[in-house]
DNA sequence: GTTCTACCGTACACTTGTGTATTGTGACGA
DNA sequence: TCGTCACAATACACAAGTGTACGGTAGAAC
């Protein structure tokens, strides 16, 4: 019934693998949510019947289940590599974190629409409410970090944490362009400096913002 | 094919009326988003076969369409009664405003669980999206008036009225409990009363809390 | 007390979707 | 060249949903 541990004679053209499924049916929730998952619309778009389907997944939960598997993994991956990328200039990284946060064009708005319809997802599904609050949780932290190490009160730090990636989920949510991404962008930066101007007597370094390269990924 | 207008006997117990239909539907959405929306389902658990149902509306689209436009009327009028409340103080008036955007229990629960639906169909509905960036907009732009009058610095106004909005709508939409209501309208005002405080020498009005009563309705 | 009518039930035709069982088939290895 | 194996097509059974046509009924109105 299923593939098995072999030796796999890697799939030549117009033969589709396991992920080729999953990477239409990422499309599929992209533009129209999980509710739009379909094997039979699915198989369309991939010009085939969906004997092919049945396969390479048992069933249509399980395209669901490694759907949410393989976005799970890539959310690691991602906040792992944003971790690790510190450098000695608190306000830049901050800075940094809120361009890779607010993308908005390219790849990144599909994975934006993706994360948006997981959350739809997530009302119904109790499981997929648990890893999103995870997830939430995990990049609220790296946000907190970076704040304590500018404002060096823990307080004020969950406070504008928490504040600042709200609002970013809320900009992609509205994203329906009143005050989408690109403006958000600017108008997080000014708060930040102004309140951060007037918290300590530091002011800050005169417009940094050429040394800020747009980190790759969301 | 349609009622009609003629005089209306109004409708006794066990038979249904248009909005009965449309209180179900409501129900429908809030649990399971705009694709739940069902006729059979519907009318299962109205207890009725859909035989009423299309007495009462052409098709399925007349049904979400009226839906939408009741949703719409109310969130009009709520939007001209939070309009007219004003009083002296800007500060209370601002944290009136929040404590109705961030209410989190009861029918606003229901109403806040319907506008995120709302928001996933407007990612698929052109229609829908208009209605929603208006809506935004004005919420906006109330927000924006108080912060204007507590600033008098209008980009400042609009920095914080963007920010503070985009983080209620995160809010609602990551309920999925990391730091809801409840905390968030802590933190906002926390942070409002700090920033003020900072900006003008003004002395936040020590500790005004009492008087802030719940006003009704979302 | 009959009639009207607003509302509902019933039955049919059609569409879209899942899942299963079985049969094809083309590229590679022996 | 012949079989094997990975993958795909076909065909069937079933479920759930939309619309439509028409027949049934209880209560108000006369």
């Amino acid at each position: 019934m299923k593939p098995a541990a072999r030796q796999r004679r890697r799939p030549q053209p117009s033969r589709l693998t396991r992920d080729d499924w999953l990477d239409a049916a990422f499309a599929a929730v992209v533009e129209g949510g999980f509710d739009k998952v379909r094997v039979l619309v699915l198989a369309d778009k991939l010009k085939v019947t969906r004997g092919s389907f049945y396969w390479h997944f048992d069933e249509h939960a399980e395209l669901v289940a490694a759907l949410l598997a393989r976005w799970r993994e890539r959310e690691m991956a991602l906040r792992a590599s944003l971790e690790s990328a510190s450098t000695s200039d608190p306000q830049a990284d901050l800075e940094r974190l809120l361009d890779a946060a607010l993308a908005h064009a390219g790849a990144d708005l599909e994975n934006m629409r993706f994360e948006l319809a997981l959350r739809g997802l997530g009302r119904r599904d109790l499981d997929v409410a648990k890893m999103l609050i995870e997830v939430d949780q995990q990049r609220m932290a790296l946000f907190e970090s970076k704040f304590l190490r500018l404002t060096g009160d823990p307080k004020t730090a969950a406070e504008l944490a928490t504040l600042f990636y709200l609002a970013i989920v809320g900009g992609n949510q509205a994203l329906s362009r009143p005050l989408g991404p690109p403006r958000l962008k600017d108008y997080l930066k000014a708060i930040i400096t102004s309140y951060l101007v007037q918290r300590h007597a530091a002011p800050a370094p005169a417009r940094r913002r050429a040394a800020v390269k747009r980190s790759a990924g969301r």
